[in-house]
DNA sequence: CCATTAAGATACT
DNA sequence: AGTATCTTAATGG
């Protein structure tokens, strides 16, 4: 892993942090649409990303789910941060958007590392990131309706499959966003009239 | 072909 | 915006 890790982080890290990372964590790759973690499940490693995505789900005691946001390259799970800390449970849930590799390193590791001036900085750097995030999310639900959710979600998605081309179902969509099937098929065919995409089964292309 | 599943349509809340 | 129901179209064996 450590080509990988000396790659995509070596500019963040000083050396010893970065030998300290070969040593105790492990490079994983993870298959698009495999779960990463669940609710309620005990965490153990921090990941860091090195390439792909991971999507980050909030969900509710019916099971119903919405997304939250993604992570990226350089970016890091603060709710991982937040439960090892405390020793709690996963509030949220991830799983792969695309095919991703990550390290995992060993939450008893985290306190140990901020010896490290990097680490702090990235630790904090990283919860910043993600509050901002979640603000945005919050904005997206409270202040924007259905129409404006998809097509920023539909942007997003493009960003991160890095394709005009989206291989993804009404029904999935409807999930993420948690609304229904219906409301999404009734906005797509809105925004493919307004000539901003164009729909085909199980994908949509994005021609803006 | 047929079975399954995605998506379109319509009507109602 | 969301639910229920029916119809139609695409897909894969």
């Amino acid at each position: 892993m450590h080509q990988e890790l000396l790659e995509s982080y070596h500019q963040f890290f000083e050396p010893e942090l970065l030998a300290d990372i070969v040593d105790s964590g492990v490079l994983k790759t993870v298959n698009e649409d495999e779960v990463l973690m669940e609710v309620g499940s005990y965490v153990k490693h921090m990941p860091l990303l090195i390439d792909g995505a991971i999507k980050i789900l909030r969900v509710d005691d019916h099971g119903s789910e919405l997304l939250l946001y993604f992570l990226e390259k350089g970016d890091t799970c603060a709710m991982t941060m937040t439960c090892c800390m405390g020793q709690s449970v996963s509030e949220i849930k991830a799983v792969a958007e695309v095919k991703t590799r990550l390290i995992l390193l060993p939450v008893h590791k985290m306190e140990e590392w901020l010896k490290y001036k990097s680490w702090r900085d990235f630790v904090f750097d990283s919860y910043n990131g993600r509050l901002y995030e979640m603000l945005d999310a919050i904005d997206t639900l409270a202040f924007m309706n259905m129409n404006e959710r998809l097509t920023k979600y539909l942007f997003n998605k493009s960003v991160i499959a890095k394709s005009k081309t989206l291989n993804i179902s009404h029904q999935e969509m409807a999930y993420e966003l948690n609304t229904s099937r219906v409301v999404i098929s009734r906005l797509l065919k809105q925004l493919e009239n307004e000539g901003q995409i164009k729909l085909h089964r199980s994908k949509v292309q994005i021609l803006t």
